[in-house]
DNA sequence: GATGAATGAGTATTCATTCAT
DNA sequence: AATGAATGAATACTCATTCAT
C-alpha cells in the first residue's frame, strides 16, 4: 500500500511547526545562548530530531525570526481591516500585540539577532527588508488617521516608528516585570499619537 | 625595591577602565556571545591581562552594565539641574542620550543581560534596582513638567517608562541604522509628551 | 523509533566501566596532573566521550578512588571467608594484593587524593570511611588470628594498620621498582605478624 | 666601599633556604599543584623573588627532594653512630623520624614526584640512588642488629625495606590523621623486627 | 523515522615565566 | 634587589553536528 503521501507532508510541517514554537520560546528565553538540546528538551524530542528538520541552529535561529515577523505583520493587517477610525486600529494594535507574550519573545530575538554578528549581512537584510514592511503597514494607518483627523500631524514614517518602537519595548518590559505595561499606558500611548 | 605604589594604583585604575571601554564595545557589538579575547584584542592587550583585572566574564560584564547605568543616572541629573522648564530638560535629554552612540551600546548589553538566564537573580535584582533609581528621576521631571505646564498630565510612573521606553528604544534603532532617529524624531517625541 | 533500551543502559554501563579503567591507570601514572584528554586516549576515545560518562574531572577521580577503596574491601572479604587459621588468610592476602598493580595505583591515586587539598572535606571525609571500613575487617582478622593463635598479640587496630600499610606501602613500590617486593617479603611480613 | 661579597653570599643562601622552607610546606600540602604563588606567599615574598633563586618551579621541586632525603640521611646516620644495641638505634630512628613532620612533607612530594611522569628518568635516576644510600644505611643497621642478637633474622634488604617503609608510611597517615601511630605503634613495630 | 553515542572545534580560565621599572 | 604587569601555552569543559542503529 503506498503511502499518503499528502498526509505525510501535513504531518512533517506539523512537526516542523512544533519545533518552531518551542525554539521561539526557548530563543526568547536564553537568548543566542540558547542549545539545541534545550529546544529539543522543551518540544519533547531529542536533539538528533530537531537536525531532522532543520539544518542548522541558525536555520532555526532565522526560522523563528520570520514568523515572529510575519505574524506580528498579520496582525497589523488585521487592524488594518477593521471598521473604524484609525485610531481605534492603533488601540486594537497596542491591546492586541502586548497582550501576547509571543509577540514580546519574537522582538527580544529579533533584537539580539540584529545586534550581533552572528548572521551574516544577506541575513540581517532581509529581516530588515521585513521590518520595513511592517512599519509601511503602520505608515498607512497613519496616514489614514491623520486623514480621518484621528491622529495628530506629522511625518508619518517617524510617527509610526515612534509607535512602533512604543509597543515593541513595552513588550519587552512588561514580559520580564522590569516596568509596568497596562491599560493606563496603552491610553496615554493613545493621547500622544492623538491629534 | 617596591615600585611607586601611588603611581602603580593610578596605573591600575586606569588599566581598567581601558578594558571596561573595550568591553562596553564589544558586548554591544556581540552580546553575550562576546569572547574574552574579542575583548582583549579590542584593548590591544593578551586575554591573560584581562583576567588580571577582572574575574571572570560574568564580572566584566556586570561592570559593564554597571557603568552603563550609571553615566545615564549623571546625564539625567544633569539635564535636572539645569536652568529652565521641564520639557527643556526633556528635550537636552534626549538629545544628549541618542547623540551618544555608548548609550546604545549601555542599553543593548543591559537588555540582553536581563532578558537571559546567564545572571543569578541576585545581580538582575541589583541591576533593575538601578533602573529603577534612574526612572524616579525621569518621574521627578514629569512632575516638574506637569507644575510648570510643560508636560502634559497623566500618571507621571507611565509618563516616565514611555519616555524612557522611547528614547532608549529609539538609541538602539538609530546605532544600528535600523530605523531613523533624529531632530524630526525629537520634535514628535516632545510634542508627544507636550501639554 | 527508540533503540533497545535495555542493551543501550547495559552498553554505557560498560563504556562507564572502560573509561573507568582507562582512567584508574593513567591517574595512578600521572597523579592528580592527569588530564582528561589523557584518559580519554587510553580508552581509545575523544575528550567528549568522557564527558558524557562523568560530569567532570573530579567525579572521576573520586569515581577511581572509590572503585579501588571497594575491589580491596572484596578482596579482604573473599579472604576472611576462606578455610583455615588466620595467618593463611593473612598470607593470601599479601600474595593477592602484591600480585595486583591495580591495587598499587588505586592506593597512589587515594594518596595523593587525600594529601591535596584538591577535594574538598566532605568527599575526603567519605573516602575516609570507607578506608575505616576496610581496616576493621582486617582488625577482625587480626582478633581471630590472635585467639587461634596464629597472630601474635597486640592491640589489634595498631597491628590492623602495620600490615596494611606494609601492603600498601610494598604494593607502591614494587609497581614503580623503587624496591623489592617478592616471595621473601612476604615470608618476613608473616614472620612479624606471627606470634 | 666595596661590598661584604662573603656576606652577600650568605645571605643569598640563607633568603634560598627561607624559600625552600616555604616551598616544602605547600609542596607537602599541595602536591604537584602547588603554583609558585602559593610558595612566595607562604615566604612572605613575590612570585618574582622565587624566580630569582629558582630557574623553575621544576628545579625548586627537585631541591626540596633532595633537601628531604639528605635531612633523612642524616638523621639515620645520626642513629647509627649512638652508642648501644642496634634495636636501640632502630628506636631512636622511628621515634626521632615520626616526631618530625617535615619527614612526613618531603616523603609525599618525593611520592609524587616518583609517580608522575613530571620528571624525566634523569632525575628520578637520581632520587632513587639516594634512596638507595640512604636504605644502605639501615641495611648495614640490621646487619649489625642481626650480629649483636636484637634484630631477627632474613635477608637484610628485604627487612630494611619493611623498616623504612613501615615508618614512611606511618609518618603519612599520621600527619594527615587518617591513622593513629603512636608509642604502640612503635613499639609493635620493634617487636616486629625483634629477634 | 527517531535516538543518542561520538566527535572535535571552540572558549573560559589558570598559571609558569619573563622583564621593565 | 624586588615587584608585579603582561603574556600565552596549557587545559577543563561545552555544545553543534554527524551518523550508526
Amino acid at each position: 500500500m503506498p503511502r499518503n503521501v499528502l498526509r505525510d507532508t501535513q504531518m512533517r510541517e506539523q512537526r516542523r511547526k512544533e519545533i518552531l514554537d518551542a525554539a521561539a520560546s526557548v530563543f526568547a528565553r536564553r537568548g543566542l545562548l540558547t542549545k539545541i538540546d534545550d529546544i529539543a528538551s522543551e518540544a519533547g524530542r531529542s536533539h538528533g530530531y530537531v537536525y531532522s528538520y532543520f539544518k542548522s541552529k541558525e536555520e532555526l535561529l532565522l526560522a523563528v525570526i520570520k514568523r515572529g515577523q510575519d505574524l506580528y505583520g498579520e496582525q497589523l493587517n488585521k487592524a488594518i481591516e477593521l471598521e473604524g477610525k484609525a485610531s481605534d486600529k492603533f488601540r486594537y494594535i497596542a491591546t492586541k500585540v502586548l497582550s501576547q507574550e509571543s509577540n514580546a519573545d519574537s522582538y527580544m530575538v529579533l533584537l539580539q539577532a540584529i545586534f550581533t554578528d552572528l548572521l551574516d549581512d544577506e541575513e540581517k537584510k532581509k529581516i530588515r527588508e521585513r521590518g520595513k514592511k511592517n512599519r509601511q503597514l503602520l505608515v498607512q494607518l497613519i496616514q489614514e488617521g491623520q486623514a480621518d483627523g484621528s491622529v495628530r500631524q506629522g511625518d508619518p514614517i517617524h510617527l509610526a516608528t515612534l509607535f512602533a518602537t512604543l509597543i515593541q519595548n513595552l513588550m519587552l518590559l512588561k514580559v520580564r516585570e522590569y516596568e509596568p505595561a497596562n491599560e493606563t499606558t496603552i491610553q496615554l500611548l493613545m493621547q500622544m499619537i492623538g491629534p
